[in-house]
DNA sequence: CATGAATGAGGCTTCATTCAT
DNA sequence: GATGAATGAAGCCTCATTCAT
């Protein structure tokens, strides 16, 4: 019978405690294509297949639907990332070519970029929310890749360079990457090429722009 | 003409025709401060001093005064930075540097970064625009510095990676550090530092994370 | 079957047939609170131990609860007032003496002037229920109250004042008392004091406010 | 010119300092039929012959509307008593006598008694309205009628009364006659008869409402 | 009987745009 | 040209009522 309730269609489906969680899907799939302000409380609730007022059964209002999703996306990731980061050893190469690879596959996953897009989008009008998000991830995925590298220019895999900023010249290149693609529409004429584009940048950031000397044709002034 | 018009003083006209620039100044620090939808074309007279209605006299609309502010910033940043790259004789890598070096004083002005920060938000509202800003700007800079990277793939200079990707991997890095300090706050102890990024930045650009031979005291597996 | 009743035990069924009357308490409390329209249904059945739905199984419509609080008021009010007037012999100064300080009394009580006090505040959007509360109380109690001063002029015990507008005289004082109290939070020094407003009031009433000529110090002009 | 400016009718009243007055009016007179609640803004704006948005020039809420129509009430109605009550010599009766002849009269004037009306009912969702129309209104006029009342016992016409109770005798019995009239439609045969009421009233007041002891057939018991 | 999830009409408020002066 | 009063469409939110369970 639980069977044949749930091969009843949505109509039936009472009580529902998954309800928040398919207006939060609702909510962020019109957030990310139309921008919070133009989202009205409406939208979401047809797309999640509710009546207006039911929505206000499970949040209090619109900002906390944001809110909900920002959570809701928080602890997952951090998660994640930290489990990675964290049970590495030996060179921090390998562990920064296999987390950028894999971070690779998951940006293609649109719900995983979601909640920094959105956060670039409306911060401006919800800045606990991105502080919330830098506290909750941020915060902590950061300095574990801090010490990733500490660890790593200790050991003599890496130069003495900034860990801090460094960050930086390891994560920037695929940000803006994929900024330019959803931004500007600008990708490689191959389409995204996330894979292209991690191998090209591991090679420059491990062994840098410069022709190894031997292969210098002329040398530089 | 315009002796005449100095002649008359202050006080008499002095920015008739200078009205619709005001306008945008005054529309840019708020659309950058509020955001597009919470700035009212009440706000953006008041602050341009003028009355709500003179506004229409110059722009028909809103969104018309978000065009004018990407059409005004285009031209002259666009040529800007061609200038500098397509002038360039030798090494590739002094112009990334002094290149990198001069944006890194210009991103210091709030007004270079404005439009780039309100397309990277608005750009759901209004597309048009950043599809304007990336062929008047970006479709004319990146390819420049693609020419400026293959030339000097060619010549020796560099190590023979893709040129489109790797624009990524020398913007990056900056973009990324502005983000972060932007939307999360996140800036190095000392402030924004944006000397000592773009510094840290063009070593490992240049020369790679790893560690020279002969400084490595493990070897990497 | 009041003694099997009550051998059942209060956890089973106890307020089965008690429902309605407990839906009307927590309806009276929260409307003399919030107000006729501030109150939700869903406030009223939580103050009275069920659910929203179960309210509607006893009173059709939220406007059927205030009408069910009116009538049920309207019976033993007018049934005690009459009581007490229609049994008098003698002095009507005794019976008014008596009935002021007993009605002094029972305003204490919050729940005897609550339908009153409600119906002066919602009186606009149900007048029927005003009406209603006149005909079965104030058309019964305040001819009553004329027929008793009637007989009081009749039989020399009181000037020949019109009866209909003295009722006022005799009213009028305690009710603007408890509204002064109620609205503007006017109280004597003291405390509400309504036993000494009362003794004040009835030597007025009785024996004027004018100085008995004997003790006139100066004679009026 | 000017004349003729006036005589075009309302569409061209530009920049009228009056509107706020005339959504005053309006709003006063739909909230006495009405009540707040059920009032709609967009009702206030037809009747005083603006848009829903015009009203929002004037008021920055409805609930302002509200607190407008208080303050603006508050003053005259104090000074108008204060007046009248503190020019007085003599013999504190004829004051009263007069004084309640002349709220007879402005009782007749629906706005004199809006306000108040307006405070019974809505009191309990604006209590700061009914705290300010106490202050800035009641707390002065009755101080001044109690000053009336105890210059009156020492000079010698009055007895020796509590006058911050004696208040509530004198005009409590309008009070009521008010309130039966409008909340219970309840009033003398022959109309409101304000005038007759206050003259049975006067009698009672001044001289009790017992009989003479000369006109006396029987003596109480 | 009892529950509480769901509905949807209705009102306050904002603000881009217009237009009489 | 310039003003700012006026318009009215649009959206968030509340809550009485219904109804599947």
């Amino acid at each position: 019978m639980s069977d044949l309730d749930r091969e009843r269609g949505p109509k039936f489906r009472r009580r529902a405690e998954a309800r928040p969680d398919e207006v939060l899907d609702a909510a962020l799939a019109l957030f990310i294509e139309k921008g919070f302000a133009a989202t009205r409380v409406e939208d979401i609730a047809a797309r999640a297949g509710l009546s207006k007022g039911a929505v206000y059964l499970y949040f209090p209002s619109k900002e906390a639907i944001l809110e909900g999703l920002v959570k809701r996306a928080v602890v997952p990731i951090a998660d994640t990332a930290l489990g990675v980061l964290e049970t590495y050893a030996g060179d921090p190469r390998l562990v920064i070519s296999s987390v950028l690879k894999m971070v690779a596959g998951r940006l293609s996953d649109p719900r995983m970029v979601a909640i920094p897009r959105l956060l670039i989008r409306e911060m401006i009008h919800f800045p606990q929310f991105a502080q919330m998000y830098r506290r909750e991830v941020l915060d902590r995925v950061l300095p574990a890749v801090e010490r990733l590298l500490q660890n790593g220019i200790e050991e003599g895999y890496l130069r003495p360079v900034d860990p801090h900023l460094t960050v930086r010249s390891i994560i920037g290149p695929i940000v803006l990457h994929m900024l330019m693609a959803e931004i500007f529409a600008i990708t490689p004429p191959g389409g995204l090429e996330i894979g292209r584009l991690i191998d090209n940048h591991l090679t420059i950031l491990f062994d840098g722009l410069s022709a190894p000397k031997s292969d210098r044709r002329f040398m530089a002034t």
